[in-house]
DNA sequence: GTCTATACCTTGATAGAC
DNA sequence: GTCTATCAAGGTATAGAC
């Protein structure tokens, strides 16, 4: 790589972090050893240590991506309307949307911090735990100020990330993609009724 | 032990369960080693399998001894009062009852299943992974049976142990006491307002 | 920058003395 | 039944050649 694109830009950390991401996904954090990653990659488990110190780095990294990713979504859901209660009814498709994944694996960002909230060696700083929570949080309290309920954005966000994590999570253990699609129009639901008052 | 208590009446065996009971929870099945066990209980690691063949042996007698407390928790419901509502509102309580451990830990039921969702080695029959939601869930469907919404009564039950979960999962990442009892007020409120029609 | 070899530790599991 | 010693495998991380 003659070309500047800084360390941070190297074409195999990249690979890395995209291999990370999946199987710290689908096997999760602690399950995923480095030869995991070298196997899915191609490349040598030594050579990890040229890009990242530790482990965490990489799932420090990992979170990043996830980061990326959930800000395009977010995006993805303003451009689709300038109506911020549209906007919150496209965000509350996003688990059916991946429906795939997520009767596979649960939620990307919801198993991860339930995971990492355990009592471990892993010295994670809280904030990056909850970085990606923060980030739709923050988002959704947005759209209910937008919709004119300031005292109550706070709350509404969390009752939606809440009643999101459940469906997926149940839809998750017991593979069901009946319940998640009926769950997410109830939730729906309550969205549409909630904004109309 | 002279005395006739079989093979599972072991003391030794019980405080192996116990101690497993209790790290599997606050760090997880993966990251809980036979040398945390034998810390906690002061039993060599060799001497395990004298009791489990496996460690997967025992998860299983961990699993048993939840179904045994949920089972209590529930009996524990249905003696408070004659009334269906009335239970399904004390059983939604639950959450609240231990809060220290939910607000550290999460749902001891949640939790574990997430984590063993995910791919791995382990070849636990996935009965066992859901026995414990299951045993709620008929539960829950029983009450809902019993106030007259026999179509509904699956999905109701769906519904409120997805709420549950979503609530805990969210006060659990957040470490969030306060949020924790004002939703699950809100779930006792739609508990009411759903069963009086 | 890339790769191999390997150090060092912990894991789940076994063997065998008592 | 209880305990110690130990196994083989796999974990993260390091050193150093190219």
């Amino acid at each position: 790589m003659g070309v500047s694109m800084g360390t941070k830009g190297s074409a195999n950390r990249q690979r890395i972090v995209e291999a990370a991401d999946h199987l710290f996904y689908s096997r999760g954090y602690n399950q995923t050893s480095f030869s995991d990653i070298s196997d899915e990659t191609g490349i040598p488990r030594g050579n990890f240590y040229y890009y990242f110190k530790t482990k965490e780095d990489i799932l420090s990294a990992v979170v990043d991506s996830r980061l990326d990713i959930f800000r395009q979504v977010l995006d993805d859901c303003e451009a689709k309307s300038s109506d911020p209660r549209q906007r919150l009814l496209a965000f509350a498709e996003t688990p059916v949307h991946n429906q795939q994944q997520v009767i596979e694996y649960g939620c990307p960002i919801g198993t991860l911090s339930s995971e990492l909230c355990k009592e471990q060696a892993h010295e994670i700083s809280s904030g990056r735990l909850t970085a990606v929570f923060d980030l739709i949080r923050d988002w959704c309290i947005e759209q209910f100020r937008a919709l004119g309920f300031e005292n109550r954005a706070h709350d509404l966000s969390m009752d939606l990330l809440a009643k999101l994590q459940g469906i997926t999570l149940m839809a998750n253990i017991y593979h069901d993609r009946k319940f998640l699609s009926r769950a997410t129009e109830d939730v729906q639901a309550w969205l549409q009724q909630v904004t109309t008052n």
